[in-house]
DNA sequence: ATTATTATTGAATTTGGATTCAATATCAAT
DNA sequence: ATTGATATTGAATCCAAATTCAATAATAAT
């Protein structure tokens, strides 16, 4: 399970190959949705994609390396997005963790197969875990650096700080896992819509983190979370 | 992969049987520390148990069946410990999720390993998987169940409240992840015992359960959580 | 002490699948 | 039309690891 990062994959030079490599790889992205990846099977991805066995590894190295290249494209996409995201949270914190969620419940929902496949290629591929935590680690640092403006009382340490931005990512990470990936019934019979279970989770970090519900006027859908409380 | 549930491992006769199938499975254990559940070999459980590779289908079915009978007993053990925290929890709400909490931070303390394995063995067995979301699934309903006396006001369906149930519960499954199992630098340098963990997780899903802070009295180590408030 | 049963060994076999590769087809350039 | 490069095929090969099993050792029963 030797971390070949970008490495050797050999590059196809025409477009018919061109696309042939692609095929293999939407083929691959395809199958994860329905397998996990210690199931997945170069001969199922070559069959998927309509081309002979023995084609895959005339494109790639092997299956880690193709796994490894749809995780990087979605981690690149996730930065991109990210970019974005700062110039649409200039408003209030409420609206800033909605569009976060939005975000994340879209790549959940739009790719179920790959954010599954990401959890279980971390524990095999060291070198992938390494940027994947990093990627998260970073993002959840750019929440609890700004800490000390919204709390300027605060007490916490920096470490502290770490673990109340790591717990309160949990309640997306979980519900999303739950919803678009166990598939769970009782999260599927809500029905909501990606903007609806965005701010319904947007709701729930607010409350985690300010100790009291967002106000009344920010909340489009999930205002009947506000009866939750003594 | 088919699921062989607890199906004809050939049970020991005698004694010194007993005992070699135990130190396999006490093998088994240590080693899922250390590498993923992918990674186990046979070969490797034998070699740290000190019995010939061969002895391993005398006692066991595959590596499955091993893996199926470890992660039992720990459901098992699990399922017991619910029982007295139901004698535990006659206290208040606090003192309820504290306790809680200490048992899940003990478990992931003692054996990571087996705490990673779960959600990967769930990936692979189907049979498994349907037992684990189920024991889940049930100790979640068990606090949903209690929503309509602790919200009298509530205006949230059962689906709704079980929304709320799965993402409280990511708090503590996102930190015990990432302290236990990840190991994170950050969370590490905390220092904290396995009750000041619990502690801390109660409170914060205490904040997001009622929208605000718990009362300074019941909390003997996170109180400094008490600052962060707008 | 002999016999039957269970435990243990490790080399041989089987298995599931990745990987290679020689042969053939397609394409672009001249 | 010929040539050289790239693309594609699928059967043959390889490989790591699980699994089997005949032989041997240990134990219990008589």
């Amino acid at each position: 399970m030797m971390p070949l990062s970008d490495n050797t994959s050999p590059a196809p030079k025409r477009p018919k190959g061109e696309l042939a490599r692609e095929r293999l790889k939407s083929a691959a992205i395809a199958l994860l949705d329905r397998v996990g990846y210690h199931q997945l099977r170069v001969k199922d991805i070559t069959a998927e994609a309509g081309v002979a066995a023995g084609l895959f590894h005339h494109y790639y190295n092997g299956l880690d390396a193709l796994i490894d290249e749809i995780l990087e494209d979605h981690l690149a996409a996730f930065e991109a997005t990210e970019q974005i995201e700062r110039d649409v949270s200039k408003g209030d914190w409420f609206s800033r963790l909605r569009s976060h969620y939005r975000v994340a419940v879209q790549a959940h929902a739009a790719h179920p197969g790959i954010m599954r496949c990401i959890d279980q290629f971390c524990v095999d591929d060291p070198a992938f875990r390494a940027r994947w935590q990093a990627s998260y680690n970073r993002r959840l640092k750019l929440l609890a650096a700004v800490f000390p403006y919204v709390f300027p009382n605060s007490d916490l340490n920096e470490h502290e700080v770490n673990l109340v931005v790591h717990a309160l990512s949990g309640i997306g990470q979980e519900v999303l896992r739950t919803r678009y990936i166990e598939r769970n019934a009782d999260l599927l019979a809500l029905g909501l819509s990606e903007d609806e279970l965005a701010e319904w989770l947007a709701a729930l970090f607010y409350r985690g983190l300010f100790a009291c519900n967002p106000p009344r006027r920010v909340l489009n859908h999930a205002d009947r979370i506000l009866s939750l409380k003594r």
